[in-house]
RNA sequence: GCGCCUGUAGCUCAGCUGGAUAGAGCUACGGACUUCUAAUCCGUGGGUCGGGGGUUCGAAUCCCUCCAGGCGCGCCA
């Protein structure tokens, strides 16, 4: 028999082998209502019994009379229930025989696919518009599109992280306005000094802080003074048009709002590898060129007549009657006035990210990241990608992180590159669309909103200024935790555990599940937390270090296999066993809640181990005190293929491996 | 009106492709720190899985229907 050479997979195994056995591609298994009938069980007799005609009883006999003759590895036995359960009982001792060493000698690479993959996938994230401060529905996306890179780039994939800047819609040109033409001093002709402008800005005040509440601010005025929407409409229109001094004007107030966010985010160890300008989209003719592709594949049409008149629209539903009257499904491209559509530029962009545009961007360096790494930007005094030495794009699997309000424009972009003729790129086109965070009655009322009726929850918005700052919430949660503390803790360590337990709290949810924000449960540092994984991290690595400090040396090796493994032990081996079949599954479905629910189990089955390695025993001896050397070596083993699987956990949910808290 | 999503314990949520007795955390109550981290652990309490029908040997999970909530269906952004 050829030794398994891959990490222990005690499931997999014997799903290769009922596969083969059975032809059968799809075999689900359970967990038995009792551990003395096995660690995992099938019910395919059950499931089989009809087609194959026969009682489930006797199929399920018959499988488990082959298993037992060709036991798949780390099997022990294979028993039947009635009415035809296939129940698996599994050899611990050999999957610790096989397991803790694969983790010791693999570490930091313990469950990674050994060969790199071919395909280059493009992961747009965060892409908040810098016009004010982030808030905690912007962070729920950062931290989404960031975990997906990384575990897309363990897996072997070429991941390009990108942060698209949309710096010419009207959400820009809103600050600028206020910013002109609020207080004074204010803009009236071309020849004014900005630095005037500038100068209003307070500088005790961070200036995404200042934008948030002035842009919410510029909404209500706007309804009070309508020359206001005028003089708006002109600043557009400069911006757009790329008329100094407003546009550059515009650009450095949007480049510095984005400095802010790249630094909240920072906070999360999020970084990126690309800023992508939507000036830069219309300036290198981006558009131009879908423009021309889209009518010579006949995929846009120009309506002459009809609520579209004078626009371009992608077909795409006909007319309806609602209660407000005749609707059309169809979506506009350019309008009448030819201005392009947000939906435009995106067919555009999600083009070039596939390579399909004989166009590019202009690159140059924005920065080195505290990660290390440098962040490129588009720009137009940039050079092309042959000179940089780097290409962005040319992806073959694309993944937009967008909240799901934005399925229905998504679905739009992937339609229309069908039918340009694309359809593989338009299948290789996800909307990873992820419910928004609204904030519970108890926030809104904390946030001293009045009260409007008994509604259970708000929608936070920019344009009335409602929300939690990202980087308010980020400090509020590092005060939690020092408050909470019995001892005192670095900064550094708080700040970590502040990161950690926010990415935890906004990845545990599962996609469509909306997040009401409620600051008894955002602040928790108890429990289902990431708090709790990074204790256990760190308690597992103070056990190690004090084994050191007593110089109790451990080398594995098989003899100090224990001659039975207790129940925490196996489940402990057990979640370790798993770690890579939920890696690669959560790859595949993008669903991280899974990988978050797992670092949970995982660091729960640590905990339960290190309270009670030996629960039949009244008083548990622990670790170092351990009088067998062989148990100790064993036990410290175990300990340690816990602190290497777990923290390769943590790096992939973006959390820090604290090794003291 | 049409489409998508959600409804599971007092609260916040898991529950993958249907499988045996529906799980966590928080909260409440009762326990466990002179020993490597008690931000932990153990125990107790708590659920007609929104209602009804159907498919199936078997349904929280699939289908239909109703109810409740959220979102989308702009030449807005």
């Amino acid at each position: 028999m050829k030794k398994n050479k891959k990490s222990p997979m005690i499931r997999e195994g014997v799903l290769d082998v009922l596969r083969k056995y059975l032809g059968v591609e799809e075999i689900p298994l359970n967990i038995p209502p009792g551990k003395e009938m096995g660690d995992f069980s099938s019910a395919i007799a059950l499931s089989l019994a009809k087609e194959r005609r026969k009682p489930p009883m006797e199929i399920a006999k018959e499988i488990a009379g082959y298993l037992n003759e060709n036991l798949p590895p780390f099997i022990l036995k294979v028993t039947c229930t009635p009415p035809g359960y296939l129940n698996f009982k599994v050899d611990w001792l050999k999957v610790a025989q096989a397991l803790i060493p694969e983790i010791l000698k693999r570490g930091d690479s313990f469950g990674k696919p050994p060969s790199l993959r071919k395909e280059k996938v493009f992961v747009e994230h965060t892409s908040v518009n810098p016009n004010k401060a982030m808030h905690i529905g912007h962070l729920r996306n950062s931290v989404l599109g960031d975990t997906v890179a990384r575990i897309l780039r363990w897996l072997g994939y070429s991941v390009d992280v990108c942060n698209y800047i949309d710096d010419t819609g009207i959400q820009v040109v809103d600050v600028v306005s206020a910013l002109l033409y609020l207080d004074p001093p204010v803009f009236e002709k071309d020849t004014l000094d900005l630095n005037l402008i500038w100068g209003k800005i307070p500088s005790d005040e961070p200036l995404d802080y200042y934008c948030w509440d002035l842009y919410a601010r510029f909404q209500e005025e706007m309804e009070k003074d309508i020359s206001l929407s005028q003089k708006r409409e002109r600043v557009l229109h400069q911006i757009e048009k790329g008329v100094p001094p407003l546009s550059v004007f515009a650009k450095d107030l949007a480049t510095k709002i984005v400095h802010s966010h790249l630094d909240t985010v920072a906070e999360l160890s999020i970084y990126f590898d690309l800023l992508n300008w939507e000036s830069d989209i219309i300036r290198q003719g981006f558009w131009n060129a879908t423009f021309d592709l889209l009518k010579e594949k006949g995929v846009i049409r120009f309506e002459e007549k009809g609520p579209n008149q004078g626009c371009w629209v992608v077909p795409y539903g006909g007319h309806i009657e609602t209660e407000e009257g005749v609707k059309s499904l169809d979506k506009v491209l350019v309008r009448s006035n030819g201005s392009i559509t947000y939906t435009g530029k995106d067919i555009a962009y999600q083009l070039w990210k596939f390579g399909l545009l004989e166009r590019d961007f202009l690159y140059k360096i924005w920065g080195t990241q505290a990660n290390g790494e440098i962040l490129w930007t588009t720009s137009p005094e940039g050079e092309p990608a042959s000179k940089i030495g780097r290409s962005f794009g040319k992806a073959d699997l694309v993944i937009n992180v967008i909240d799901v309000r934005q399925s229905y424009p998504q679905e739009v972009v992937s339609e229309c590159l069908g039918q340009m003729g694309f359809k593989k790129q338009a299948e290789s086109s996800i909307h990873l669309a992820y419910e928004v965070v609204n904030l519970s009655a108890q926030a809104a009322r904390l946030l001293g909103m009045v009260e409007t009726e008994e509604k259970k929850t708000v929608a936070m918005s920019g344009r009335s200024g409602t929300g939690v700052k990202a980087k308010d919430f980020i400090q509020l949660v590092k005060r939690r935790i020092i408050e909470k503390s019995e001892q005192i803790i670095e900064e550094k360590v708080a700040q970590a555990l502040a990161a950690s337990a926010i990415r935890y709290y906004l990845l545990k949810y599962s996609l469509e599940s909306q997040i009401i924000f409620d600051f008894d449960e955002a602040l928790k540092t108890t429990g289902d937390t990431g708090v709790y994984l990074e204790y256990a991290y760190a308690r597992a690595s103070s056990i190690l270090r004090k084994a050191e400090e007593k110089g109790i040396g451990f080398e594995w090796d098989d003899h100090c296999l224990p001659t039975h493994i207790t129940e925490t032990e196996r489940e402990l081996l057990d979640s370790l066993s798993q770690f890579s079949t939920i890696v690669e599954k959560v790859g595949k479905t993008l669903r991280v809640s899974q990988l978050a629910e797992y670092a949970f189990t995982l660091a729960t089955s640590f905990t339960n181990f290190y309270e009670h390695p030996d629960p039949h025993l009244k008083n548990q001896t622990l670790f170092i005190h351990l009088q067998d050397p062989k148990l100790r070596t064993f036990r410290l083993s175990l300990v340690k293929a816990f602190k290497l699987v777990m923290g390769n956990t943590l790096s992939l949910l973006g959390m820090s491996r604290l090794q003291k808290i």
